[in-house]
DNA sequence: TATAACACTGAACTTTTATTCAGTATTATA
DNA sequence: TATAATACTGAATAAAAGTTCAGTGTTATA
């Protein structure tokens, strides 16, 4: 391979790995350029080479996360045999992602923060879009395999996200185990709110 | 009554006024103290005379937000009979709140951002216990009632503080009559995930 | 080997913003 | 009326932080 290209690569990664721990631990707005520098030891201007800002980094980690989180969730997928056993399996996914990647905590802070570049605004509404179309999809399949019968699908799939997007922000507060009971009690809440029929797990 | 005290009050309710609305347009960081200086027509020093900080301002805000809501609620709470009720009154009081109010997104902001003085993180969480134990009592009661039977109340107020918290969210992107269905879907969702038997509304 | 493309430096620039404080005007007090 | 307390001004401070760019060394290309 290209010694140049190589060199770029791993120099884009170090820089993306700095950064993220650093968002992780700090938020995105009290991680400073100066800061990635002094861990990297890359100067500022190379930062600017590689990437086109600030918003652009933050956002790439956001993508890169997103495309990690598809892919270990393909991989989990396949083991659940009823959409009720995925759902239990996706709310202890996200509960383990956000207690190994708290960088969700500072995906909050850009998302709610309103001094955006409009393309960047967009971009996140994309991410919002791909993840109801993910849960849209997830109880749409259910529906088929007649797991439980729902008319609103599109109003179901909010509030499945709202549920972890809220849980997501308690659970920062929580321990390991408190974390993954707190996910498991709201799938019981949520699939019994849904159910056909009264169940007991 | 004393002339002074009048003044401070005018003006302490003339900052406060205009704060409010900036915070909840522009969001907490994007407003400047310079753009509350122009909003009022006062100057930044007497700002800082009326309130310790930017932080402290913002708190006060959030402060008598709170007691305004659990006013307007009280007055409201009586008119439902059953706990089941009470919660679907909140539900849709939450949501013309979240309407009415946008404050709540600067809220999501400022929570979310790590550069907080240590006393103000602590009122913070003061603040979230207190929306828990609101839950907690009205779960209780709902039991005390026999209306609903669960052994985790705690676990399901945090629940349902998720699920107002990420509802909160995804209704900034919906108008008035999408938000409130949206939400009274939730408690829909809710309540026949926690209710004693198979529930039609 | 000469030239171009690339990876990188780091200091300087620019802008923004919270906060302070010496001083002034107004009102209460004795 | 004299003094003290209070309400307020607004310019100065001070620090931070994102971004740029002229220039340097390194690698690819012809």
């Amino acid at each position: 391979m290209n010694k140049k290209k190589q060199q770029t690569e791993q120099t884009k990664k170090k820089i993306a790995d700095a950064a993220r721990a650093l968002f992780a631990q700090k938020g995105y707005k009290a991680t400073s350029i100066e800061d990635i520098v002094k861990a990297t030891g890359c100067s500022a201007g190379n930062i600017y080479y590689h990437f086109k800002n600030k918003e652009g980094l933050f956002l790439y980690l956001l993508e890169e996360w997103n495309t990690e989180w598809d892919k270990t969730w393909l991989d989990k997928e396949t083991l659940y045999p009823t959409t009720i056993d995925k759902l239990y399996g996706m709310a202890e996914h996200l509960a383990l992602d956000q207690l190994n990647h708290p960088l969700t905590k500072a995906a909050d802070e850009f998302f709610n923060n309103s001094e955006k570049a409009p393309d960047v605004e967009e971009r996140i509404h994309e991410m919002v879009q791909g993840y109801l179309d993910f849960n849209r999809q997830l109880l749409q399949r259910g529906i088929d395999n007649h797991e439980f019968e729902t008319t609103n699908v599109t109003g179901l799939a909010i509030i499945l996200d709202s549920l972890m997007l809220g849980l997501n922000q308690h659970s920062r507060r929580m321990e390991r185990e408190e974390a993954l009971e707190a996910y498991r009690l709201a799938m019981d809440v949520f699939l019994h709110g849904i159910a056909k029929s009264t169940r007991t797990r």
